[in-house]
DNA sequence: TGGCTCCTCGCGTGTAGGTT
DNA sequence: AACCTACACGCGAGGAGCCA
């Protein structure tokens, strides 16, 4: 038995958190789901099937989900990639993006993709109130360089536990949470008038080559870019989320 | 579920050179 | 001058597997 693109559409439909979506080798959507849809700010699914990301996102976003399809459709599977995408209301939110090559007949057709946004942590969890120290150490450290395994001595853990932990309570691992935190840091100060290199040490980037580097890999556009963007409003009242 | 080892690979780093 | 990107290299993070 074989589940269609057209079935998993509609299943995910019903999913308001989760984008869905498939493309073709040449990055024109031929899936989305309404989650996409209403994001982009459009009224139906035909809005978007036919159109490249660069036709519907903006130029900044828009080139960079192009790449990341275009390293899709040559074999690379993107699994579990930290990423901020800006909804509608010009608010960012963090998901993780899963991306892999639509392969029928043995050849590559396209890309088929999710991106769900981060859910709250599990606070029932067990271990939750040890994770909570460690995640405010990490906010009140995130500027300095913080190993993994002081982190796991912080919280009474191994390394493994803390991973399984983190991965089960926040849903990301303790270095995707400190990125996180960084990059957090890092569009706030851009709102300023601070150079990117000062804020690239403020956030706890060994230097602004490394930060521009992880901004771009998360954002989508480099720091310079988003400090731009930012910086507009009526310009830009619909930067929808994808990936 | 916890603890441990092993191994792969992705990320951080430093540098150079190009661009704005 | 400030910023961005590409590249090479080393190391630590994280996955896999096993056992208790």
């Amino acid at each position: 038995m074989k589940i269609s693109a057209d079935e998993l559409e509609s299943l995910f439909d019903a999913l308001p958190d989760v984008v869905f979506f498939v493309k073709d080798t040449a990055g024109r959507y031929t899936h989305a789901n309404l989650t996409l849809v209403r994001r982009l700010g459009l009224k139906q699914r035909s809005d978007i099937i036919g159109k490249s990301v660069t036709e519907l996102f903006p130029a900044a976003m828009g080139g960079s989900y192009a790449a990341q399809d275009r390293r899709v459709v040559t074999g690379e599977v993107i699994e579990n990639q930290l990423e901020v995408h800006i909804f509608a209301n010009r608010a960012p939110g963090w998901c993780l993006t899963c991306k892999r090559p639509l392969v029928s007949r043995g050849k590559i057709r396209g890309v088929i993709g999710i991106s769900r946004d981060l859910g709250l942590p599990d606070g029932k969890h067990p271990v939750y109130d040890r994770l909570k120290r460690v995640l405010a150490y990490m906010q009140e450290n995130y500027a300095e360089a913080i190993r993994v395994q002081a982190l796991a001595e912080q919280a009474g853990l191994s390394i493994a536990q803390l991973e399984r932990h983190f991965r089960r309570v926040f849903q990301l691992t303790p270095q995707q949470v400190l990125t996180k935190l960084r990059i957090e840091a890092a569009m706030r100060l851009l709102r300023t008038d601070q150079t990117v290199a000062s804020i690239s040490m403020a956030c706890g980037f060994i230097d602004q080559s490394a930060f521009a580097r992880q901004f771009k890999a998360t954002v989508g556009m480099p720091p310079r870019v988003y400090r731009a963007v930012s910086g507009l409003t009526a310009k830009m009242d619909a930067l929808p989320s994808e990936g």
